[in-house]
DNA sequence: AGTGATGGTTCGTTGAACGAACCGACTGGG
DNA sequence: CCCAGTCGGTTCGTTCAACGAACCATCACT
């Protein structure tokens, strides 16, 4: 989704927020970095994307800078993906939509909660603490397995690690 | 993007909201909704969008309770669409991130800036009010033509009328 | 030498977006 | 009464991206 092929002549930031992170796939991808996952075999298992989208979607994030790539080891040669400030700030986007997804169409009770690391208080839909009063920002989030887990969970690694246990956000997953 | 067809897997408050504002053209439609902008015809000319993909997007939005259309005249029958309140707090999203892409990938001067109506204060990131110290719902938020207009503004009349004057979100914009 | 893990690329098929044309209900002007 | 124009769509042929299965290259381990 380029500029130039798609949302052009809207010359709007909104418009060209959406032409790099509104593509299908991309927020799913990101969220996933946040909960922690950094390598490419990790996000397939997990989201259950076609492989060429996959690579395609991971490409183009680290080229707008909201994801970086490292070398984790060099033989054989392997990289992980990491969100770089700018793709962390995307925080205040994604936790006021999944609040809004929850609060409008959730199935009575979350699958995870997000609370304040250091106060275990769940945030409010700004990503705020209710009982610190401050902005918390997504390293100082911990994601809890919430009570509306399903009967038959998935039982890949991805997601059998976040229900393990509660897990601060951008730590790695493994 | 209906429920079943595409991230049924996920399980997820933030996947099924994707389904339900993740396609091409949703938020757009939805940020023309909060300029004011309630007339088939008008998101058409403004958006730049095919006619088949605007009716379509229109309907899904109606119908997960995001817009709701209403009768404004009855011969010829025309009805206009309104964000609902599960559509109004969407601005919870859509306005962090217009601000994220500003702030990352703005070219210098912003051609909006959106601004707490009672005291003229430019909001900041999670739309708060510096000034006031409250958040600013939508309805208290006035759209100004920012610094960065092009030197070859749209001449639509929805892209006239918002650069026109100050304009109060939600408010029809004719 | 063979097997498995990892991180891709290739390619034929399907489904959605595009855009131009058409359509039906109505209005206002001559 | 006829004609042109407006509005809000629908229809349909074309194009382009997503899908998914197969393939591939590199390296480690046995």
């Amino acid at each position: 989704m380029a500029l130039g092929k798609n949302y052009e002549g809207q010359n709007c930031s909104l418009a060209r927020a959406l032409e790099l992170v509104g593509e299908r796939w991309t927020l799913l991808i990101v969220r996933d970095a946040f909960y922690g996952v950094r390598r490419y075999g990790d996000f397939l298992v997990h989201l259950d994307i076609p492989r060429a989208v996959l690579a395609d979607r991971l490409a183009n994030l680290v080229e707008v800078g909201i994801l970086h790539r490292r070398r984790y080891q060099d033989s054989p040669p392997r990289d992980e993906y990491l969100l770089t400030d700018r793709g962390v700030e995307l925080w205040s986007v994604i936790y006021p939509l999944w609040n809004w997804s929850e609060r409008h169409y959730g199935a009575g009770e979350p699958l995870r909660t997000f609370r304040h690391a250091t106060c275990g208080t769940e945030l409010d839909p700004a990503s705020r603490c209710p009982a610190c009063g401050v902005d918390v920002s997504p390293g100082d989030v911990e994601a809890h397995t919430g009570p509306g887990v399903p009967a038959q969970p998935r039982q890949d690694p991805v997601s059998v690690a976040l229900r393990e246990r509660p897990h601060r956000l951008l730590q790695p997953l493994f």
